[in-house]
DNA sequence: GTCATATGTAACCTATAGGTTACATGATTT
DNA sequence: AAATCATGTAACCTATAGGTTACATATGAC
């Protein structure tokens, strides 16, 4: 997994009416545009951009029959993302803290141009 | 967990630069925000605010002695999120799809006001 | 064929994200 | 005391998020 894709898929999750959508797919797979819609007050536009960046972030799958669109929810990218922290942290998780290895390395900087007029900014 | 202290994790963890952040303290817990910056070619106010979106998210807490802030990660709100998730996934992490249980409610849903002017839209 | 329905697209608006430079302030060092 | 250093704040800029209305297109029903 990319960190481009985990920024999708977080950036995905930090919205309660995308989180909201995810729990309606689990409990509806294969419902319509419109059955979504009749969770939200807000217009059917602005419930179809939440499901274009679902979708983009890979955590719900469409597929067209006719004239509706069909969703269901993807749980792959949430799988992956629960594994590489469960293996990550999982030091974190049972509250053992003294046992993460340190592992940071300092990149050397360089920040060519782009301004940087004053040092006290750097 | 509020849905909003959710919103605000996830969206903090949904840049990458915020997210390597967490990996520098998890490796030097209690450096500077100058430490920090070494890591990254932005400008020291850019990395400022991400300090700023991590801690608001509780992702993070800092501690100033004289003159230099010491930062910390919390693994808490990240613990909080992961036990949410493997007791109510816990039938997809494990690929048992049929064992989850459909309990979604359809709220009335009455959209007072604000336009409307098109049908199709809603 | 006509009409209603389900979805898609375009243009617009306002607020926020993420970056910058300039400047201010308190703590250490010399 | 003076200089330096670590951090904080303010003002600005551009791109993106999240919402809206209006319109377009394709399919199902009668």
């Amino acid at each position: 997994m990319t960190t481009d894709s985990m920024d999708a898929v977080f950036q995905a999750l930090g919205n309660a009416s995308r989180r909201r959508i995810l729990d309606i797919l689990k409990g509806l797979p294969g419902c319509s545009v419109n059955d979504v819609c009749r969770y939200f007050d807000t217009s059917r536009i602005a419930v179809m951009k939440h499901l274009r960046v679902l979708e983009q972030a890979n955590l719900i799958v469409s597929q067209k029959t006719g004239r509706t669109r069909h969703l269901y929810q993807n749980t792959v990218p949430i799988q992956m993302i629960h594994e590489r922290w469960t293996t990550e942290y999982s030091a974190l998780w049972a509250g053992r803290l003294t046992e993460i290895k340190y592992r940071v390395e300092a990149k050397p900087k360089i920040r060519t141009g782009k301004g940087k007029r004053d040092g006290r900014n750097r």
